[in-house]
RNA sequence: GCGGUGGUAGCUCAGUCGGUUAGAGUACCGGCCUGUCACGCCGGGGGUCGCGGGUUCGAGCCCCGUCCACCGCGCCA
């Protein structure tokens, strides 16, 4: 094959025995019976056992390897007796009789072994990522990751798509988050920025005339991380279209994504059914906009069975403007066993730690004195058997059952009831383990009001108000976007939106926001004027590509599915990134560091 | 910026109520072993118990401060 190997790591097989074969690769482990010698030779492609005597010319020089050395092998290859091959090991049926042994890069001692599968510190990981990446978990997750993006691409352009790249260093888009800045030498004092996605670039390319554009594009943002978003940088699958409506977007992502999720989660259902649900509805049923469908628990409006009730602290809560109150049912899983009292308090226990004062509970079980079902928990006593009956008929639960209470106003619980939510449905074991759920998000509000009052973009400045013209003349609290999220598994995988095309539809929702038209001409002038020449309506998304592999790949943590991942506080261990640029570096672009304090 | 959890050997961890010389596994070094595949057996080196202060006759353990890591919130298509 070359001069290094003839065959790789997982190459031989029964059908080779007695040839002579060379093989390269490291060292996984070494076994030394004194007399014989086992050495499990590793590579990119498998394992294969080497072994020597002491007739064997390598002998010694085995006897001095050690973990993780770069060795190559020059042997014979020799079944294995019946009673010896090893079925776990795809070349288990054969070893390799070494005749000779030349070290290719020796290895100092591990700070952390490759062999085995014990969890290491994330410091040790990062700043060793060579060897965290031979490990065969980050191994099979970066060759993943790689079939993927092949698969995403053999897709989108088996559907018409056509791949096109847009650039790096670029002007500031204002999506939302912090840019990454770059100092211009050549016109000090101004900087370019790294795209936040290539948003104005894709809309462009529909203006000039081509149509279903893809890339599989970097994405930079100077935002904190989370456990399934990295700081920094991260990869999407970029879609646009022209001619299109919000469900032409879907029909042509939709096979994309469930083809791909079919090929790369075998074992897992795929479900082909793709609900749309209202942001409002999300939100009231889920308490997220990004809900996990596996669990089906959907909470309901329950004040007015509390409103002028005994139980005064929502009865006197709701008659405050904008209150309500909800409830997450909480019907016994699969094993039959009754919701009880202690998990109800752990529950509360749960919302406790979450920020809220608590949250109410009803159980129902069956009755001491045998007259069938007694409704119990401190809410029932409060508002007396009619309201009690009435909320379990409304949640239709049974004997056995529970329902938990929160009130407010909607936006100050609603996040915590979606995680009690999702607790609920994991501890009760309601919530499918095998499966992954789609649901498209759609009629986001065009508009929000700001702490301080203001009104202001929600989401994507970029979107099509629903209505067009016309909507933005009245309330802007009411205007929905043409907007969208794809949430899978309580995760948002896909965000887009139907394009705002028109440039006086454009001023006039920025006006509403706050912006001027010159503040509009400022920051987007490129693409306003471009909008003046013939732009088509146009559509699309972006998949988050770190993600979907994360899901793929059954992570939590989306460093495990990321070749050279940032740690939690945006370094790169391994690299020395951020580091300190040379003063000749800044003298030439013209800048100073303002110290610290 | 805020909250939670953690920090003891190169690495993973244990360490009781505050009490003698801080332990185990693994890795490393030396010795033995011809069929292992997490090989086995014997021996050895290896510690600023994150850091600083305090309480105490005595602190890995209690108190205060601080640093670091991860997870979450804020932030974020």
């Amino acid at each position: 094959m070359t001069a290094y190997r003839s065959h790789t790591c997982a190459d031989l097989s029964a059908a080779h025995v007695g040839q002579t074969v060379r093989l390269s690769g490291w060292v996984h482990r070494v076994r030394d019976h004194g007399g014989v010698l086992f050495l499990d030779l590793r590579d990119h492609y498998g394992i294969t056992q080497v072994i020597a005597d002491a007739d064997s010319p390598a002998f010694a020089a085995i006897e001095g390897v050690r973990a993780e050395w770069v060795v190559q092998i020059d042997g014979r290859v020799k079944a294995r007796d019946a009673a010896l091959v090893n079925a776990k090991l795809a070349t288990g049926e054969i070893e390799v009789y070494a005749t000779a042994l030349t070290v290719l890069g020796a290895a100092d001692e591990l700070p952390m072994p490759v062999f085995g599968d014990v969890d290491y510190p994330e410091e040790t990981r990062l700043t060793y990522r060579f060897l965290d990446l031979r490990r065969e978990k980050l191994h099979r997750n970066m060759m993943l990751r790689s079939n993927v993006v092949r698969s995403l691409r053999n897709r989108m352009w088996d559907q018409g798509f056509t791949e096109f790249q847009t650039p790096i260093i670029t002007a500031s888009s204002p999506e939302g988050a912090r840019d990454f800045l770059v100092p211009s030498r050549l016109h000090p004092g101004k900087f370019y920025a790294l795209p936040q996605a290539p948003q104005q670039f894709k809309q462009l390319i529909m203006v000039a005339g081509f149509d279903r554009y893809f890339q599989i594009a970097p994405c930079f943002r100077d935002e904190d991380p989370r456990a399934d978003r990295s700081p920094t940088d991260f990869y999407q699958l970029d879609v646009e279209m022209s001619f299109v409506e919000q469900e032409d977007v879907f029909a042509a992502v939709q096979p994309v994504i469930q083809g791909l999720f079919e090929e790369f989660a075998p074992g897992k259902r795929v479900a082909a059914d793709w609900p749309r649900i209202a942001y409002r509805d999300a939100l009231l049923w889920y308490g997220s906009d990004k809900p996990d469908l596996r669990n089906p628990l959907k909470m309901q409006v329950v004040s007015e069975h509390f409103r002028g009730s005994g139980f005064a602290i929502f009865a006197k809560l709701l008659e405050n403007e904008g209150t309500e109150v909800r409830a997450i049912p909480a019907p016994k899983g699969p094993s039959g066993e009754p919701v009880g009292r202690k998990f109800c308090d752990r529950m509360n226990a749960f919302a406790q730690k979450e920020g809220l004062p608590g949250m109410g509970y009803i159980f129902w079980r069956e009755a001491e004195d045998g007259s069938g079902m007694e409704a119990a928990g401190p809410l029932a006593k409060n508002i007396g058997p009619e309201r009690t009956e009435a909320i379990r008929q409304q949640l239709g639960l049974e004997v056995g059952d529970a329902a938990f209470f929160l009130g407010g106003k909607p936006e100050q619980f609603e996040a915590v009831a979606g995680r009690a939510r999702n607790e609920i449905g994991r501890e009760l074991g309601l919530t499918e383990t095998d499966s992954f759920r789609f649901a498209w998000i759609v009629d986001f509000p065009m508009y929000e009001k700001t702490d301080d009052g203001r009104i202001d973009f929600s989401h994507n400045p970029f979107s099509m108000p629903q209505g067009g013209m016309d909507a933005l003349a009245g309330d802007p609290l009411t205007v929905n976007a043409y907007q969208y999220d794809l949430a899978c598994n309580g995760y948002e995988l896909i965000s887009g939106g139907i394009r705002n095309h028109k440039p006086e539809i454009m001023f006039k929702a920025f006006e509403l926001a706050g912006y001027p038209a010159s503040e509009v001409e400022k920051r987007f002038g490129g693409m306003v004027k471009a909008f003046r020449y013939g732009a088509p309506p146009h559509g699309g998304c972006a998949a988050g590509i770190d993600r979907i592999v994360m899901l793929l790949a059954d992570e939590a943590n989306i460093r495990e599915v990321i070749m050279f991942p940032m740690n939690q506080r945006a370094e790169d261990l391994l690299m020395g990134a951020p580091s300190e640029p040379l003063n000749e570096q800044l003298r030439e672009l013209r800048l100073r560091v303002v110290p610290k304090e």
